[in-house]
This record gives C-alpha cells, sequence and structure tokens, in this order.
DNA sequence: AAAACAGGCAACCGCGGGTTC
DNA sequence: TGAACCCGCGGTTGCCTGTTT
C-alpha cells in the first residue's frame, strides 16, 4: 500500500548526492550492525537522510560486492538475452549478472544497448526485427522450389531462386545492422553465440554472411566465418549476380530479384528465468529467435557444384548442429 | 574561449506488494 | 479487517562531464 512520507520526513531528510562523509557513517553502520531496518539507520548512523535513499546509496554504490568497471561482452549478451524474455524486470535480470545492480544495468540498457538494437534494426521492446515483414511472406514457394532438387537443366531456375533469396537475406541483414555491426553482435541480439541457430543446413546462408561489408558481395563463408574463395553472390543496381572464379576466370549468373524471405520467429516466452538458466536448458540452447528458420532447405552447395565446383571445401557441408 | 548540446549515471519519486499491529 | 508501516521496483529527473560549434 502506498503511504505518503510523513511531515518529518518531507520537513528533515537531505536530498542529493552523498558526501564522502555520509558514504563513512553509512559504510559504518552497516558494517558494524549489519542492515536492519533501514527506517530506522539514518537516525542511527547520524544521517539526515531518508531511510530509501541510504538504502538506495547502499544497495547501489556502497555495497562491498558492487562490480565496477565496463560490461562485458559476455554481460551484454546476458542482458539482452535475458531482456528479451523478461522485459524491464532489472531486479530479475540483475540476479543473474553477479556484482551488477538493477540500476546500473536499467541504465545501460537504456543508455547504450536499447541505442544498440536500434541501430541494428531490432525493437528493444520486442526484440523483434522492425523490418516490415508483411513484405516477407511469399518466400515459401521460393524455399521449396529451392529444396526440390533441381536437374542440371533446371540450373538457371534454381540458381535464379536461391540467389534470389541470398539476396533477400541480405536485405535483411543490412536493415538488421550498421555498417559497423559485427557478426558476433548479431548473433548477440538473436540470442545465441552458435551459428547453428541461423545457418542453412548445407552451410552457406545465415551467420556466415560477412555483416562488416556493408558493400551488396554476399562472399560465401564457411563456419569459422572464413571466406571461401571464388564464389559471391553479387547485389547491384542491375539484381543479383552468382558467381564463381577459378585461375582467373569467373562464371557468372545475372538474376532478376522479386520474391520476400521468411523470417520466423519461434519465440516462447519463458516462464522464470531460473529455469532458462538451468543446465539441462542453458541460454544458448534456449534461443527464442532462429530467424533464418526455413532457410534450411536451401542447398547453396549444390548450387555451387552446379555452377562448375567439383570440390567443396572440408569445412563445408557445415556439420549438423 | 565560451556557449550549446549530448550522453552517462546517480539519485529521486511514485507506486504496489507484503507484513505487522 | 483494514490502516499503517516497510521494502523494493521501475520510471524519471537532473547534475556532471565531455564534445561540438
Amino acid at each position: 500500500m502506498a503511504r505518503s512520507p510523513s511531515h518529518e520526513e518531507m520537513s528533515s531528510v537531505k536530498k542529493g548526492p552523498w558526501t564522502p562523509e555520509e558514504d563513512r557513517k553509512l559504510i559504518d553502520y552497516v558494517q558494524k550492525h549489519g542492515r536492519g531496518s533501514w527506517h530506522r539507520i539514518p537516525k542511527l548512523a547520524g544521517l539526515s537522510r531518508c531511510g530509501k535513499s541510504c538504502r538506495l546509496r547502499w544497495t547501489n554504490y556502497l555495497r562491498p560486492d558492487i562490480k565496477r568497471g565496463k560490461f562485458t561482452e559476455e554481460e551484454e549478451q546476458l542482458i539482452v538475452h535475458l531482456h528479451s524474455l523478461l522485459g524491464n524486470k532489472w531486479s530479475s535480470i540483475a540476479t543473474k549478472l553477479p556484482g551488477r545492480t538493477d540500476n546500473e544495468i536499467k541504465n545501460y540498457w537504456n543508455t547504450h544497448l536499447r541505442k544498440k538494437l536500434m541501430r541494428m534494426g531490432i525493437d528493444p521492446v520486442t526484440h523483434r526485427p522492425t523490418t516490415d515483414l508483411s513484405l516477407l511472406t511469399s518466400i515459401s514457394s521460393l524455399l521449396s522450389a529451392g529444396s526440390l532438387g533441381y536437374t542440371t537443366s533446371h540450373l538457371e531456375t534454381a540458381l535464379k531462386l536461391q540467389a534470389e533469396a541470398a539476396h533477400l537475406v541480405q536485405s535483411l541483414i543490412q536493415a538488421l545492422t550498421s555498417s559497423s555491426t559485427s557478426n558476433t553482435d548479431l548473433m548477440n541480439v538473436f540470442g545465441s553465440p552458435s551459428h547453428t541457430n541461423y545457418k542453412a543446413s548445407d552451410g552457406c546462408l545465415g551467420g556466415s554472411f560477412n555483416l562488416q561489408n556493408s558493400a551488396s558481395v554476399i562472399p560465401y563463408l564457411n563456419k569459422d566465418s572464413q571466406p571461401v574463395p571464388d564464389f559471391s553472390f553479387c547485389i547491384d543496381e542491375g539484381g543479383v549476380t552468382a558467381s564463381r572464379t577459378e585461375e582467373g576466370q569467373s562464371t557468372s549468373s545475372l538474376l532478376p530479384s522479386k520474391s520476400t524471405p521468411p523470417f520466423v520467429s519461434t519465440s516462447s516466452e519463458a516462464d522464470n528465468v531460473d529455469l532458462l538458466m538451468s543446465s539441462e536448458s542453458t541460454y544458448a540452447n534456449s534461443l527464442s529467435f532462429t530467424p533464418f528458420e526455413g532457410w534450411e532447405n536451401l542447398n547453396l552447395d549444390s548450387l555451387i557444384n552446379d555452377l562448375g565446383c567439383k570440390e567443396i571445401p572440408d569445412q563445408m557441408p557445415w556439420p549438423n548442429a
């Protein structure tokens, strides 16, 4: 039940920044007597503060186990992930970051992480892409066509369909990221350090895109995000070009662009953070986003084969997750 | 050099839930 | 039973500092 501050509280309490002397008094008192009742601490400790202010000062600043300094990558990942599940439950989030206070996490979210997500085209409230997904509805036919196992005579069609898909993924990724965004950032946003969550089963699409490359060339990358020589998709004003280069000679096919990819979330709300953080359900594998789900049927390796490659590098295809 | 602006963060405020009397 | 008390949470404010004009 809400309670208005008493007249005494209103008239005598000091507000504003704490002085070192006040800090010392509060620390001395708590160290000698423990926390006890915050309501009584100001009087007993000789402070002209309300109990609430003392509690806040202690829990957010003076507590001995407070961790100072910049948030680590791991902490950032965890905050984003937990926020996607819990929303603005800062105290709950703080319980999973030892030494960090809810206030600190809240401030960090509001000043850094929220803006970072927005720059990447992610709605910081819903953790969904802000891209107009209504445009992304007619890809299923594209995908199914891409998974039918085209014969050589169907190469051009398959090439068009799948490179078109690549184009659309590229567009999507560009919507999700700024030019300064790294693969890691994207993975963080999607909640998992594992690229298996958004790779195509044959290893070409998904987390392997070089997101730091804001140009419209999509390299063909292996699971270690290393570009595989000779293969790329190039997006320019004229459309999509799938290319293979061998011994200085380039084989290319110019493709039109028109379709749309699916961008699927299988998000499910977690009941509580402990379940999510349990060993049986680590935050890595409790990932709620599988944004490239549905792309798994794409078989760009066979496409590359069709372009004339006889030897796919050892790293490919990726092992199944 | 100084004013204006922007970002970061500590602290405050109002509210709601739980407990006590 | 309900008023008073206490605590904690999330949202907001305002100060401080660094940067830009």
